[in-house]
DNA sequence: TAAATATATAACAAATAGTTATAGTACGTT
DNA sequence: AACGTACTATAACTATTTGTTATATATTTA
């Protein structure tokens, strides 16, 4: 069995094809014409057959030849493009990044981050999987994910963890007269109508202790299990409701919100594993995302 | 602009992305573990990211390395299709084929030859493009086509040519009272019905010449255009018809032929441009196509 | 922690890819 | 036919790359 030729002496015969001449090819590569001559001819013994014609003085690919320059091209091609490739991730324009985030995250605050993220890394690809709090964890701990988005997050051996406390604040609808306060405490809620997360959700307990403490009783119009819904459903006027800073902001102009005291922060976690070492533009997204909630911790 | 890295560098990241360990990858690469070390950390230095992490002592490759590495696959796929089509063509095992014709030749001799040729080239694919005579030569002239098979050919000075002169023989059907007679010529044509080619063609015009000479006037039932289909109508009874012994052969067991006299031979051309240095499968069916007819010359 | 195993570093050798100088070849012009 | 021009081939040499062996240094595993 012949050796494979190297890859230059295929770049060099393609550019002898191209041009037509060895001189003129070894003048577009920059090298001195004897060092044309002698790849032609090496390649030429390799191969096993004449490489070119002469034809009105100028070297035209021999039929086998021309049998094979598609591919060489290709070839050349594919490797430009591992280069370009190579440097893009160096300089982190390039990658996959896959994160796993809960359900509200996926339709509020991520997008958006998500979205100036990738407006100037044109090469930058992702995959965003949203599900419940233990699937995420789950698929972290198997590195099915470069990282995490969850909440109420209480620690795992092979998990490393970012954890943010987010403002709490009350929504409601436009004009309503809760924008007269500064600030929103269960008082206020008193018999008010109120639309509110899922029961079973550990946000929802610590609520319901307050209002108890502080014996108030709103009136629980709706219960939703996600607090977009309960954005939308106050944007509509259908009552108030006690969500994170993080979903009210996405809805500025549509309903309005104060915040909500005593603070029932939620706890925001950035999780990835500990056994897999992230590629750059993951850190760099996990960065960003962190940065994304700089003005809204408490 | 870095520059590209070298196609063995590439092939020693994937062998050692494949055993998980350097050792391992210079065993199966036949070299020694330093030289593997090397290259690794050349090729990291000029990514500019880390190309594998240890994993319970196995090297995996990082998420940048997983993101190049199907291209890799691909590249190293590509240079061993090249090496192996080269050493086809060298082989004269693989190539591609063009050849002008004659519609006649189309159906009638040439697909066997094909046929034949392509059997134990598995790599080889054919054109074959059918036209009048005056498009072969022009197609051959400019190169369009490695070869072409045409009939009274006279010359030119751009073509190379070898013709063949094939035997003429009456066809006619199974069972005709010619059966019995060792030659036909044309005495025994008086009055029988004939199925002949078209009045312009050089071999109508020779044919008639002969009638006229022996004073002789078959009944000229049917022109046909092809030979083939001559023997077509031949086979079913039509009458009798004088043509080449090339297509008379196609149809041994559906009709009955004897040689004709006088001789008034088809001269079959395989012509090629002497610009074009044909490829070397090329050269081998030209001469496979002239095998063919050894047994049908004069 | 020691033994075993895997990787990195250093110094050197072989092979490769380039160089310059020069000879040969093909072609158009006189 | 002789000559000049442009292109390609050959030779001898140099730099770079790719491999080697010997050995030091990490890393696992017992």
């Amino acid at each position: 069995m012949q050796h494979a030729p190297k890859l230059r002496q295929l770049e060099i015969l393609k550019t002898v094809a191209d041009y037509g001449s060895m001189t003129r090819a070894a003048q577009s590569l920059n090298i001195s014409q004897p060092a044309v001559s002698r790849v032609i001819s090496d390649l030429s013994e390799l191969f096993g057959f004449s490489l070119f014609d002469r034809k009105d003085g100028l070297l035209v690919p021999s039929q086998e030849t021309r049998y094979i320059l598609p591919d060489i091209s290709r070839m050349i091609e594919l490797m430009d493009h591992i280069r370009d490739t190579t440097t893009d991730l160096t300089a982190r324009r390039a990658g996959h990044i896959r994160v796993a985030c809960l359900q509200g995250f996926s339709t509020s605050h991520l997008p958006e981050v998500v979205a100036n993220f990738l407006a100037n890394r044109p090469d930058v690809t992702m995959t965003i999987e949203p599900d419940r709090p233990e699937r995420i964890l789950e698929w972290i701990i198997g590195e099915q994910y470069d990282c995490g988005i969850t909440d109420g997050f209480d620690g795992h051996p092979t998990i490393e963890s970012t954890t943010v406390n987010i403002r709490t604040v009350c929504i409601f609808p436009l004009g309503h007269r809760f924008a007269q306060l500064d600030k929103i405490s269960p008082k206020h809620l008193d018999n008010e109508r109120l639309v509110h997360a899922r029961r079973d959700s550990h946000f929802f307990q610590m609520l319901s202790e307050l209002f108890r403490k502080h014996a108030v009783s709103p009136k629980q119009t709706v219960e939703s299990r996600q607090f977009t819904s309960a954005c939308e459903l106050v944007a509509r006027g259908v009552g108030v409701s006690i969500v994170s800073e993080l979903d009210a902001r996405t809805y500025v102009g549509r309903l309005d919100f104060r915040p909500f005291t005593p603070s029932i922060p939620h706890q925001l976690s950035l999780v990835r594993s500990i056994h897999q070492t992230p590629s750059m533009i993951a850190l760099d997204f996990m960065e960003a995302f962190k940065d994304s909630l700089d003005d809204l911790r408490i």
